[in-house]
DNA sequence: GGCATATTCAACCCGATGGTTGACGATCCG
DNA sequence: CGGATCGTCAACCATCGGGTTGAATATGCC
């Protein structure tokens, strides 16, 4: 009963799990890697990294001991279409919107 | 120190406030029509409409007894913005968004 | 087998969130 | 003025969310 939209943008209210989600734009992660940079436990990132799953963000896929995570863009489509229905915003300035990232990353890091 | 992004995405990951909004996208209401439809008290639904406002997304103007409620889908745009980042989507039909829309009102209402 | 690494689980703490009810302030109207 | 309507405020309650720490599980390596 439990709307997906509910729990993507819960996903998203998150400023370390966006962090994560950028980190993963990059590459596919381990959990330990995706932890480094943060203060947090590992434990905290191991959650944050469920909430992302649960809301089919990302997924994780164990190979040895190492857990990879993968970024799974199509689960932002159906948030993304709901957003746009809203308004006609300008088409994405790819560069200016890695800039935010890295910006926004560094913020959540520090 | 608390992103926009975090209280905008927050605001979108409760059903009531997406409901609210999509009310408010066909026209202004006043706080008791937007209460209405809902089965819950007044007082939530002011509540409701206190964080869509602390998150931009919603202004409120007092005019004799009656408080009217105005989208503001400009706040969408930083969200909306960050979310196409992750993924090129298709570009929106709106009809059948706003179907879409009906149906989780709908859903949301009963 | 035994130890090190990678990750999660479980219990706990605390502040935030979503709802209720009842009182209150503001405004219109007769 | 007095009463009705509109909306918020305040107090309270239950649940959720994000963090911690410590133990447990799973795998790799010697």
């Amino acid at each position: 009963m439990t709307n997906p939209l509910d729990s993507v943008f819960a996903a998203l209210a998150d400023p370390t799990r966006r962090a994560i989600l950028a980190m993963l734009l990059e590459d596919d992660m381990a959990v330990t890697d995706v932890a480094e940079p943060f203060t947090m436990s590992l434990a905290a990132i191991s959650k944050h990294l469920g909430v992302l799953a649960d809301a089919g963000l990302v997924t994780r896929e164990r190979r040895g001991r190492v857990i990879w995570c993968r970024l799974e863009p199509d689960a932002l489509r159906a948030a993304s279409v709901w957003m746009q229905g809203f308004g006609q915003f300008d088409p994405v300035d790819l560069d200016a919107f890695e800039r935010f990232l890295k910006s926004e990353l560094d913020a959540t890091i520090e």
